[in-house]
DNA sequence: TTGTATGCGTTATCAC
DNA sequence: GTGATAACGCATACAA
């Protein structure tokens, strides 16, 4: 890599010279400006981005750390804060903690370094179960700020960015009781331990309250792949008088519809789907699931952009962003 | 952050004692040691990434370019590549190109100033299809490994870690025609464009031929959603001889066989469909839609360690490693 | 207009 | 066993 010493030494002028010219300062000559200009292109100069940042103290990169990346939500957000990230000229560090709690703090430890200049989040299903978020305390008092999307723990403060994730439910159960004259409407969860999860299941809940119906929830504890299909076809074998199902997750709706249409039963005259998903979720079953569509793309762009407000100006408020969802019906109920 | 110099002074030694202490030089006395390091965790005291950094000329981090990251392909093998980024001390910064050459190129360049020790990335979809690779020879060119996975160049020599497209398709194909007795087996694609998307079309082409079978391919030329969907059905619908389905990409199969369902086409026992699939797809469709299973986790993983390897040792020579594939047959027909 | 000196935080060499 | 000094590459206050 070219240095201002090397171009320097081969113009015969002094480093800082070099250095003011390449920063168009009002110092130096025009003709030196030239002509230290060619000679850094002809020799492809680039200043050093680690001596920059040892100068300035600041590194321009956001740490990212997901529990995973191969959840389209997570993937999606993080193309959102790396659009975002770019566009103001700051680069992204991905850390991923497979939801443990070990992992998360390893990576907050690790780049608590200088190697970041803040944090965005959303927090490890481990950590949250065993509500062991000290490590995310210690970074904030370090004064490296932290941004949570999703995934969010209530007794920290700072900057949040989160889904509508109760009104998102409950607008959608009241859709189905309402507008589709639902009455049996079982709620299919596998993350009732998340805070996402429990803030759905109350959005169900509270709609069915509102409305003198009785909640029905089938928990799957994590089941996967065939015990999934194999629970969800059972129950539906057993509780016939089921209108409706309202998926918490990504999978479990189009598993549901599946497995319908393997009992015969007839979506959507008889039986209402919905789940929650993503761009190309509703492509995935036939007839078509209808959806909670989560901005994902967006909750990464905002969380990215609150944060590098934050990082720029320490003493802004903490604030909580509120990302709400679209339903997007299914084409036959529309 | 506490720095070696506030240890110094603290402790009245100087900066230098502190740094041998902190490193367990052999030069300094027990007593100092203990002293010094005490005092370092109990301000929480972490070398500075960036002045070492600078002062070894290393980053310890690598550079990952990918196409898109919604894609489960691409999100599972930036999972490998964490993995085992994270594993040899590592960290990444992942940039995504929306395959785009110019952003392709403009991250290459952006990280080409001691951000990076090295780059893993496939290449985006455009600069394939111009065949522009110029940023990439250049980056090379000046001391910069790169390591290119699944989307490579060809006429660039470097480490590559790639799949077996052409003989995984071509040993499906081939279970179709002599396992499952197909002879009619319609291709439909939608990345033909792409060097694998090429390959994997040659693998299906060539078993035919060694069969002699007649090839046919339904281009799906980048339609979207409903397109996808009627374009399927409407040639399933007027091509009633088709006994099997091979889908090149992860989404086609799937639809494919909602397609079919619909049709009352009877699956398994009048049509076979194979797509390409990740750790989930299975679970999207029933029947079971029977994959090309890619080692996605491992292909990162490998191309991690490649590239590794390659920074430790300038002098390894280029090696192309491939990481086949796996059939994983639909329950049905196992 | 140009050059010199200093410092960012760390490590390594050398002197005491 | 400890400390002073230089160096990594850059930016800037200050001197000429």
């Amino acid at each position: 890599m070219t240095t201002l010493k090397e171009l320097a030494a081969l113009l015969n002028i002094s480093v800082s010279t070099v250095s003011k010219a390449l920063n168009d300062s009002h110092e130096i000559s025009e003709n030196t400006r030239v002509r230290v200009k060619e000679l850094a292109t002809k020799l492809n100069y680039k200043p050093n981005r680690i001596a920059q940042q040892l100068k300035t103290n600041k590194s321009k990169t956001i740490g990212v750390i997901l529990p995973t990346v191969t959840n389209p939500f997570f993937a999606e957000v993080l193309h959102g804060i790396e659009m975002a990230a770019t566009n103001s000229d700051y680069d992204i560090i991905v850390c991923l903690s497979n939801e443990t709690l070990h992992k998360e703090k390893r990576s907050l430890e690790l780049l608590s370094n200088g190697s970041v200049d803040g944090f965005i989040m959303a927090v490890a299903r481990e950590s949250q179960v065993k509500k062991n978020t000290d490590h995310i305390k210690a970074t904030i008092e370090s004064k490296l700020p932290v941004l949570m999307f999703d995934r969010v723990v209530n007794s920290i403060e700072c900057n949040k960015v989160i889904v509508d994730d109760f009104q998102s439910v409950y607008d959608a159960t009241e859709h189905l009781i309402v507008k589709e004259q639902r009455k049996n409407i079982l709620l299919v969860s596998n993350i009732e331990e998340l805070s996402v999860g429990k803030l759905r299941i109350q959005g169900y809940t509270k709609a069915l309250e509102d409305y003198n119906l009785k909640p029905e929830i089938l928990k799957l504890d994590h089941a996967v792949d065939f015990d999934v299909e194999k629970k969800i076809c059972d129950y539906l074998k057993a509780n016939r008088s089921i209108d409706a199902i309202l998926s918490i997750d990504h999978v479990t709706g189009i598993v549901a519809i599946n497995m319908a249409k393997k009992l015969g039963i007839d979506i959507p005259k008889k039986l209402s789907i919905v789940g929650f998903g993503y761009e190309h979720t509703q492509l995935l079953s036939s007839p078509r699931i209808s959806i909670i569509h989560q901005k994902a793309h967006k909750i990464g762009e905002m969380s990215a952009q609150l944060l590098i407000d934050n990082i720029n100006n320490e003493d802004l408020k903490p604030r909580t962003i509120v990302v709400p969802s679209e339903l997007k019906l299914s084409d036959s109920v529309k």
